[in-house]
DNA sequence: CCAATAACAAGAGCACTGCTCTTGATTTTG
DNA sequence: CAAAATCAAGAGCAGTGCTCTTGTTATTGG
């Protein structure tokens, strides 16, 4: 199905990358809120009712931008897998890597990220097409996490009683080879990342750090040991600071 | 300040709450993107015209909302707090309790909690008016931790280098007495637990936590331990999963 | 007490928006 | 080559935020 037949269909498939490309301009510049068909179809020069034939609608064409930048970010993701992978680099690097390699896609895409991790902006359900390019990015941590694993093992807290069902679901459906102990933190861990690159992509940490770098480095390295990661490193917890 | 001068004042302070209550039902109906003043002031039966006498613009009225939304899971995260101090709770269960409050207010307000935890809406900076309301959760997160450290201490590890300065001026600033040590952990927590909430509440969980109550009581009990609590208790770090 | 002043409500109107329907031109297909 | 599908464009509807103008109240100073 990938040849083309005629100069419709490829006039067809080149229009629906302009409408696209133009509408991705807008999201970068103004944000989605401002994303507006009938601007769209005037910096094209055509009708703004010739661009329903392409889009039914302003929220398909905004669910087309929300697959985009889940395969943008997911891409980012991987790549600094791969080159993480290919330097040999120890698992925690790998993690730390893949991590930094989504917040500074976020923060070089901002609205395009409150596109996909702000609220949701057309309904209430994400569209069926957007699942799968929305899990890349976890399925690279999960890839990381299972990679330590099979080397050197992982340093988990044994798993509570009432997450066992849950945690042997998860590994089953997400991350076969893993250990249920691993699902729940991985999860959680793969959340909280989101949590730290939020406050900062939105301005939650707006005159509370300033450091950001060193901050989320140090954050993402304790996320790192949670999901059992650094096990064998240095002592875990030294003699708490005492209090008064 | 507080006497009501006159009829006219009286008035003034009355239709300014009838505006905001009705545009709270619109947000909590629809979502911020779809409330309309002009619908609130057809509900409201006058012009909406009349409506920019009390708020000069739509983000002035959304401005308004978010202030009041940051008020009200500040108060449920001080509520919850007090119960839990009366209880003389440990300071786990207190950790636990406060951030148990946040979710569940986030998801009885869902709308609400978009609307300061989302994608910013109208522009970028958030106005002066919210930085007050917008750090009362995370006041309440501090003062459990604080409370841990006078009586138990704090479990943590040693402060990274490169944050030294970074840890002093946070504790300075936000949560003097704390011990230097405490400030990193305690920020990323914040925002971690902000990530655990929005997946849930944005749906980003769906068809991978199933039991998500059980899944976050053990995800913020792993916070409460990376912030030192839970220092003297069972062994962190049993002997790892073995790799294959 | 009454006029000057300020605050108010309402209406009309502007420039937008998403979206639909109809009309006419073009291309693909039987 | 004719029939059918596809496309572009215009007009139009209902809705939005916001402004300006015109009257109408309530508060205030002389």
């Amino acid at each position: 199905m990938s040849t083309v037949r005629g100069a419709r269909e490829r006039a067809r498939i080149e229009v629906t990358a302009a409408i696209k490309d133009e509408a991705k301009k807008q999201l970068m510049a103004e944000g989605a809120a401002k994303l507006s068909l009938r601007a769209v179809a005037r910096e094209l020069g055509m009708a703004s009712s010739a661009l329903y034939r392409y889009f039914p609608s302003r929220d398909e064409l905004l669910t087309a931008l929300i697959v985009d930048a889940y395969d943008s970010v997911g891409e980012s993701a991987e790549a600094a897998h791969r080159t993480a992978r290919a330097e040999a680099a120890t698992h925690v690097a790998r993690w730390i890597a893949v991590t930094r390699a989504v917040r500074e896609w976020a923060l070089a895409h901002p609205h395009e990220y409150a596109l996909i991790y702000g609220s949701p902006v057309p309904g209430y359900t994400a569209p069926q097409a957007t699942i799968g390019p929305a899990s890349r990015v976890g399925l690279v941590l999960i890839a990381v996490v299972a990679d330590a694993y099979r080397t050197d093992g992982l340093a988990l807290p044994p798993l509570a009683d009432d997450l066992r069902a849950e945690a042997d679901r998860m590994v089953a459906e997400f991350a076969p080879g893993l250990p249920p102990q691993a699902a729940t933190p991985l999860i959680a861990a793969w959340s909280q990342l989101f949590g730290l690159i939020s406050f900062e992509v939105f301005g939650q940490f707006h005159r509370v750090v300033e450091d950001r770098e060193a901050f989320f480095r140090e954050a993402v390295t304790e996320l790192a040991r949670t999901v059992g990661l650094l096990g064998g490193g240095a002592a875990r917890r030294p003699a708490g600071t005492a209090g008064p």
